[in-house]
DNA sequence: ATGACCTGTACGACAGGA
């Protein structure tokens, strides 16, 4: 089975792009993030034509999240678990999540807030957000440590300075801090394993691209996007890649698609 | 070459991105 996430930066201004992707790519499902559109905004059907099923959870123009499968799409919910931060005054629950299971594994399509700034009100959503979900999945493992979980998606981590093509361009800054990179471990450490690295060596390995500043033919990026695995899931990966081709050219997210390689499950 | 921000909303900027 392959499995990737790709955060698109709007389904509806790239459509042909990600299908394109996706036709060519021979993946079985498909975690995107920053859909950027309603659910009635959705361009399902395309997805249907290519012989993929959707689930969506979109509320406004902003973040977005889905799955996109070929091999089943059972069990959709679009909340971790009943206490996942909100943001805002008011208060609102953002579409940053949706799971389902895909040909046997429960895939989790995450879109982690950004932070926006060490004092922002947002830095703190940021960290709340990644520490229930830590406790969500430490809690699946709990019930089953067999379980084949998959947490994918746009984390806005950097766990380590090689994951950044500069670190003091950073300093100061979210995504690079001792607060959500500790987040970021204690996710690993509950038992959620980063399956691409061993197959994606850094340093200068990266998954984002700034538009700005010729950062991508610089290469110039950050690793912030990721498949963490739970221990059976993790047993099972075979390769892993980033296709940064898909960075190139006119009309590209700044985010590449990131493919994972299932062994069948034993 | 890989190339000098982009998207949604709404129609002029502005929020948000990282």
């Amino acid at each position: 089975m392959r499995l990737a996430t790709w955060n698109v930066n709007s389904v509806r201004a790239r459509l042909d792009r990600v299908l394109a992707w996706i036709d060519r790519s021979d993946v079985d499902v498909v975690a995107l993030q920053e859909t950027k559109c309603k659910d009635e905004q959705f361009p399902e059907q395309a997805f249907l034509d290519l012989g993929y099923e959707v689930a969506h959870h979109g509320l406004s123009q902003w973040n977005g999240v889905a799955l996109v499968s070929r091999v089943g799409l059972e069990d959709v919910s679009t909340r971790f678990s009943t206490d996942v931060p909100q943001f805002g005054e008011p208060a609102v629950t953002e579409a940053r999540a949706i799971g389902a299971t895909c040909g046997g594994v429960r895939v989790w399509s995450l879109y982690v807030p950004n932070g926006r700034g060490l004092e922002d009100p947002h830095y703190v959503y940021k960290l709340a957000w990644l520490q229930a979900l830590r406790s969500a999945g430490a809690g699946w493992l709990a019930q089953d440590p067999q379980a084949q979980v998959a947490l994918v998606g746009d984390f806005n981590v950097a766990p380590t300075d090689d994951d950044v093509w500069d670190v003091d361009f950073f300093a100061g800054a979210t995504h690079v801090s001792e607060p959500e990179r500790a987040e970021f471990r204690s996710l690993v450490d509950a038992g959620f394993a980063d399956v691409v690295r061993p197959y994606a060596p850094g340093p200068g390995t990266y998954t984002y691209w700034d538009y700005t500043q010729l950062r991508f033919p610089k290469r110039q990026g950050m690793r912030i996007d990721f498949v963490l695995g739970s221990p059976a899931l993790a047993g099972r990966v075979t390769g892993a890649t980033i296709d940064r081709e898909e960075r190139k050219g006119k009309g590209a997210s700044d985010h590449a698609p990131v493919v994972v390689e299932l062994a069948p499950n034993a």
